[in-house]
DNA sequence: ACAAAAGTGTTGAGCGTACACCCATGG
DNA sequence: CCATGGGTGTACGCTCAACACTTTTGT
């Protein structure tokens, strides 16, 4: 089918929203610009997609090539499109993007793509002049997306390893929403909540205490009842 | 724009999910294809993005071009994008997905772009071979997320007029969740949830029984406490 | 008068919050 | 033996589901 294109042509890039918990903040991951437009500001990693793939795909590549992850162990969730005319003064680009999240924020690999990228505490980033083209909208609406699926999914868990303790996951929450939890009632709403954790066995022994029980996440889709946000502290 | 391209071209679409209750089942408007490929199948509203159009504009414009509706009234959410190389076989395009909610499903306008645009029940749309292209997924998406949206914010009362009964506002979370409330109960739960109702003051009789009460919505960003979907029947 | 729908009262069960209390470790 | 964090027990209050009951209309 040949078209001469009646229709107008757009770039079309990914920019992915890479959270961690590191020092009890939440940090993104982002790269320092060094041109025009936008140099010296940080930015979301991320790029265009290439012509024989899906956006999923596309956004999956470029976290590999910004981080030393497996990607078999990260779940990328789509966030929104951004595609405002002026949104990148050199061409009319609609950008995807995407929500992902690490345990522990490793260091970027040095020698690839991101040997400039950094992780920065979000309170940082979405300060005034710190974030280039609308960068800081596109990582709020990610925190946002992210403080929203603890209350219903097993997001929390994507931030610590594999097996972890109860209080260590009650850091996530706490973190994430801003105050402090009750320690024994987090402990009994998520080791009841069906397939929200699942015992490992055996237990670790972090300075002073009791020694804590490992978990491991349950798998669940939706937690039922979930953890709600506005009640329970 | 001059540009030598050393990143793809993609084409941008945005493509509309617009839902209505007639006749007390959920439906969407979509537009029977005259032209291969899907030459017979249904197809959500969409169409291109203009140049210098930013995508819930495009979106608006496309609404407003395939239904009655004065667009000052309709809230567009934006849903999901979908690029997967195939899904449109004749070129690349990206797609923009948004979701409208309107009140009893108005004829598409005569003599409009949207001449052939029709109400159709979901559940049929969503049977094997109904939509073109991915269409059924993104419906899915669209229906997936106004039930949950139900749940924690004022969505229902876009399902309905401007002054509905509590009885009109329960019919429509009937529809979306496949089963009957207890009228009391919803009745007492609908009117405490802080900002969802404003009483208008006035009272209308339809058939036998006494007169309802006439409610505004009362403007709330969110439900608090929520309209819990697994809970309360 | 009767049916039907709107809206209120009531009750028992379950959940969440607050907080007391015991357990197991490091120093 | 004390401080610290892990984890359980308990009691009170609140909400929800179920359903009885009153109100107000059409026929």
């Amino acid at each position: 089918m040949v078209y001469t294109s009646r229709y107008p042509f757009f770039y079309v890039t990914v920019d992915i929203v890479i959270l961690t918990i590191r020092e009890d903040a939440l940090a993104a991951l982002v790269v320092q610009r060094g041109e025009e437009p936008f140099a010296g500001r940080w930015a979301l990693p991320g790029g265009f997609v290439d012509p024989d793939e899906d956006l999923l795909e596309a956004a999956v590549r470029e976290l590999r090539e910004e981080t030393a992850v497996a990607t078999g162990d990260v779940r990328l969730e789509q966030l929104a499109s951004f595609g405002a005319p002026g949104r990148d003064p050199r061409h009319r680009v609609v950008s995807v993007a995407w929500l992902a999240v690490l345990p522990h924020g490793p260091e970027p690999r040095a020698g690839s793509d991101a040997a400039g990228a950094e992780w920065k505490p979000v309170d940082f980033l979405l300060g005034e002049g710190r974030l280039a083209f609308d960068h800081a909208e596109i990582l709020g609406e990610g925190v946002e997306r992210a403080r929203a699926k603890l209350e219903y999914t097993g997001l929390a868990t994507e931030f610590v390893d594999d097996e972890f303790t109860v209080a260590e996951l009650r850091r996530v929450y706490e973190v994430m929403w801003g105050h402090r939890l009750d320690p024994g009632n987090f402990h009994r709403k998520v080791t009841r909540t069906p397939g929200f954790l699942e015992r490992v066995g055996r237990a670790v022994t972090r300075g002073p205490g009791r020694p804590a029980e490992l978990f491991r996440f349950g798998g669940a889709e939706v937690l039922h009842p979930p953890l709600t946000r506005s009640t329970f502290g």
